[in-house]
DNA sequence: CTAGGGTTAG
């Protein structure tokens, strides 16, 4: 059986727990009759805007204190367990009906979502010959319900027919939402054609059941049934079909709808006004929308909400924002809900002092703690890049759901600290709380991110079993996960199985087959998207560059960059220049790159320099290569890698003295190297080895078998004089021993030694690959027979028979990279490691 | 049982 690796304890179990035992304070805190100092700060707040707006209250509060006895039983549990009740009778108690405290404890189960249970109980009770209670069926109906579990439910209701003769209408209602909630509509028609007495609860279930599968017409065909019946509608049925008309398409349907509920004398009810307002903002019909709003007599904060979000989905954030404002000065009473709607459109307008000062509202009114609040407060702060703030928004709320969770996992997934974000994953499942499919989608990028194939293979497996695979999000980052994990094959396995991949999710496909050097499989895919009539994006042209680049495709990469703004309509940015000038250079084409870094019409920008620096000096050209290190250092003088492709050119060039000058001029200004680490994953260990490392257990047998291929490997490159040292690592003088011993090495023949012979044998490493090194993989894969995957800073080497993917075109470690820090390095622990993934 | 609104992701 899977099993999601168990990560080492961590602050966030403590967390988890603490809010666990908060959550039981809070539920008697929502008892609680609503705050009336909450309501007066509303007031005031009024006030003081109306004020600073210099305007005359238009209309009297017509806030006032409500108060009702709900404190008094907020001490009374839910549910009472058979335990419980025997240990704490006493005498003074009544002696209970017979069965009562059986019906009772499945009552407890079934509120438990101890649905297996329950159904051992009832066994048990069937034996003991006490009856079910109504009351316990609808329970159990509804824990079916909720837990989606059809095969339940129908051994409940098989129970129900068996036992009860004439159940009550409400109680048929329950079996028949059991069913349409289970998404068995054929039952619940079933049922719905048996109903002995359907009432006006029947028809609003198995027609918004129909509706929200998607089967409309057939919810209108119940609805004239209904009325055929001489059925008068009232405003549910009305609200249950509004709902479901959610497109521009169905705006026709919402428009006679909303001409029956005028006909039908229901227009001012609140509740149905909003729902046809709602109605046409996601039909897209602003204006009838605003028509019905305006003519609302009684406007509370849920229709002021519904037209917010219209206007949030129409990207008019400002406008969302005055409506906010002139709801405040109309006077209505503020709910937690609004400040969800308010905070995105802070977020989008990436507004951090405006969404500060909502902030305030929110902890002046108290709503600080609640999740409805709290949770989009949390989202605002990750949006505007404002990590501390969201921790102490997240802290503050009393009962954080999956929804807060889920955008904590995001902002540590933004600060990159993915490893945090993979921890309070394991550690919301262990603790068995709420997951959705937002969280597994960050857990699928956190995934490729850190490049663990086997947390992200579980984590896929996992959420199959849940089916929270969100459709689209889901589904392109399982591609890109897989292919960023070196699994090509799993990606391609996970796009096939998207029914209608969108842009994002061509993208991610193609550009895994890019990185994996198969630029007409990248290229096919292209046009295979094209066939399928989805628009590529900017996103899509940088990976079918990179294809070309790894590919050596010069005159496809030009027709390409060419045909983008005329044929596509997209915009090139830097990134698609960088891309050529880096297809250019790898070429040799290092004056058609310079030209292109003069002329192109963004200022060239580091990656500009590196790429054609990288050309200068695998094509050996010194003048225009110091031309492009004096821009480089000149950009950024922290950056190490100027340096060091610098140092290499003179090297190759022969030009000692000018090499030594460089590399002096890195050790004044104190910048390394950095280290070269790889590493694999066996079993789901991660086995990371430094440059001559002798911390690994087997480091014996490691060597050993190094020494082997070492050897034959070393006859071979004497009698051919190709030990050369003209890679990255090179930029030090090391010992020839030292070059046999590199960390890919290592890791590669702990590979041999430690996995079975017929799976591919993957290695992760941070730097480039080094010319040596690459040349030793081909030749294990020859001697050896197994295929070995090589990822490096740059892209993914597949090596058999002798032969890599990449055919040796790979130059210099360049583009964007993304520092990720990886704890527990073996044999180094604690130390804290930035890696550099390209990908 | 008994209406209408929001927040998280590729």
């Amino acid at each position: 059986m899977l099993k999601v690796a168990c990560l080492p304890s961590h602050p966030f179990e403590k967390l988890v727990a603490r809010k666990k035992r908060q959550g039981s304070e809070a539920v008697v805190e929502a008892l609680l009759p609503p705050c009336s100092h909450s309501t007066r700060l509303v007031a005031t707040l009024i006030q003081k805007l109306q004020h600073h707006l210099a305007l005359s209250p238009s209309n009297p509060s017509r806030l006032s204190a409500n108060n009702n006895d709900a404190a008094k039983f907020a001490q009374i549990p839910s549910w009472v367990s058979l335990k419980r009740t025997s240990s704490s009778s006493s005498e003074k108690t009544p002696p209970l009906q017979l069965g009562r405290v059986e019906n009772l404890h499945l009552v407890s189960l079934s509120k438990q979502a101890k649905l297996k249970e329950a159904r051992e109980f009832l066994e048990q009770m069937d034996k003991a010959g006490v009856s079910v209670s109504p009351r316990s069926y609808e329970s159990l109906l509804e824990a079916c319900r909720n837990l989606e579990s059809l095969s339940v439910g129908r051994y409940i209701h098989e129970r129900l027919r068996r036992t009860v003769k004439n159940p009550s209408g409400f109680l048929e209602n329950c079996v028949l939402r059991m069913y349409c909630d289970c998404g068995s509509l054929v039952d619940a028609q079933m049922v719905f054609d048996e109903m002995a007495e359907r009432n006006l609860g029947s028809w609003v279930v198995i027609m918004s059941a129909y509706a929200q599968a998607g089967f409309l017409e057939k919810s209108f065909w119940l609805f004239s049934d209904m009325i055929e019946f001489g059925i008068e509608p009232n405003s549910v049925i009305y609200t249950g079909l509004l709902k479901y008309l959610v497109n521009p398409s169905l705006v026709e349907i919402g428009r006679q709808v909303h001409s029956h509920v005028i006909r039908s004398g229901l227009s001012s009810i609140v509740a149905i006004n909003t729902a046809i307002c709602n109605m046409y903002v996601k039909c897209g019909w602003f204006d009838g929308a605003k028509l019905v709003f305006n003519q609302m007599d009684e406007k509370d904060s849920v229709a002021w909400t519904g037209l917010m979000v219209g206007y949030t989905q129409a990207r008019k954030q400002r406008d969302a924002l005055d409506l906010f404002v002139k709801m405040l000065m109309e006077g209505v009473e503020l709910d937690q809900f609004v400040f969800s709607i308010v905070l995105k459109a802070c977020a989008g307008l990436e507004d951090l002092n405006l969404g500060r000062q909502i902030h305030g509202y929110i902890v002046k009114l108290g709503f600080e703690t609640d999740v409805s609040a709290g949770t989009p407060l949390v989202d605002f702060y990750v949006k505007c890049l404002n990590f501390e703030s969201a921790c102490r928004a997240f802290e503050r709320i009393s009962e954080p759901s999956d929804v807060s969770w889920s955008a904590m996992i995001c902002g540590y997934s933004q600060i990159g600290n993915y490893e945090e974000a993979v921890k309070i994953f394991t550690s919301l499942r262990n603790n068995s709380l709420v997951l959705n499919s937002h969280i597994y989608t960050s857990i699928f990028q956190a995934c490729f991110a850190l490049a663990d194939f086997n947390l992200g293979a579980q984590a896929h497996a996992d959420a199959i079993k849940r089916s929270l695979i969100s459709h689209l999000y889901g589904d392109s980052a399982l591609v890109s996960m897989y292919s960023k994990c070196g699994r090509l094959d799993y990606a391609t396995r996970a796009f096939e199985s998207i029914p209608a991949p969108d842009t994002v999710a061509w993208t991610a496909i193609i550009s895994g087959n890019a990185h994996h050097g198969n630029a007409s499989e990248a290229l096919e895919l292209f046009g295979r998207m094209q066939d399928c009539g989805v628009r590529p994006n900017a996103v899509t042209f940088v990976a079918v560059l990179t294809a070309c680049s790894h590919s050596g495709l010069v005159t496809e990469a030009k027709r390409y960059m060419d045909s983008m703004h005329s044929q596509y309509g997209v915009d090139p940015t830097i990134d698609h220049y960088n891309c050529m000038i880096d297809i250019y250079a790898r070429a040799g084409l290092l004056q058609e790159a310079f030209e292109l870094i003069k002329n192109m019409p963004f200022d060239p920008d580091k990656t500009s320099w590196k790429c054609l620096l990288g050309g200068c000096w695998t094509h050996k050209n010194l003048e225009l290569g110091k031309i492009a290190s004096e821009n480089l250092l000149q950009l950024d003088p922290e950056d190490a890698a100027g340096y060091i492709l610098l140092f290499n050119l003179y090297a190759s060039s022969g030009k000692w003295e000018e090499a030594a000058r460089v590399r002096k001029l890195m050790t004044e200004r104190n910048l390394k190297k950095e280290l070269s680490c790889s590493w694999i994953t066996v079993k789901g260990k991660v086995h990371r080895f430094i440059v001559g490392d002798k911390h690994h257990p087997q480091t014996e047998e490691i060597y050993l078998k190094l020494e082997e291929f070492n050897h034959s490997m070393t006859m071979m490159n004497d009698e051919n004089g190709l030990l050369t040292k003209e890679d990255v690592s090179s930029t030090f003088p090391e010992r020839k021993e030292q070059l046999l011993v590199h960390s890919e090495r290592l890791a590669m023949a702990f590979g041999l030694i430690s996995t079975p012979t017929n799976t591919p044998i993957i290695i992760f490493k941070n730097l480039r690959a080094c010319k040596d090194c690459h040349d030793f993989a081909k030749h294990l894969s020859d001697i050896t027979g197994r295929r070995i995957v090589v990822r490096d800073a740059c892209r993914f080497h597949h090596f058999q028979s002798g032969q890599c993917s990449c055919n040796d075109y790979w130059v210099h470690a360049s583009m964007s990279s993304v520092s990720v820090t990886i704890n527990g390095l073996l044999g180094v622990e604690n130390l804290r490691f930035h890696f550099h993934l390209c990908l």
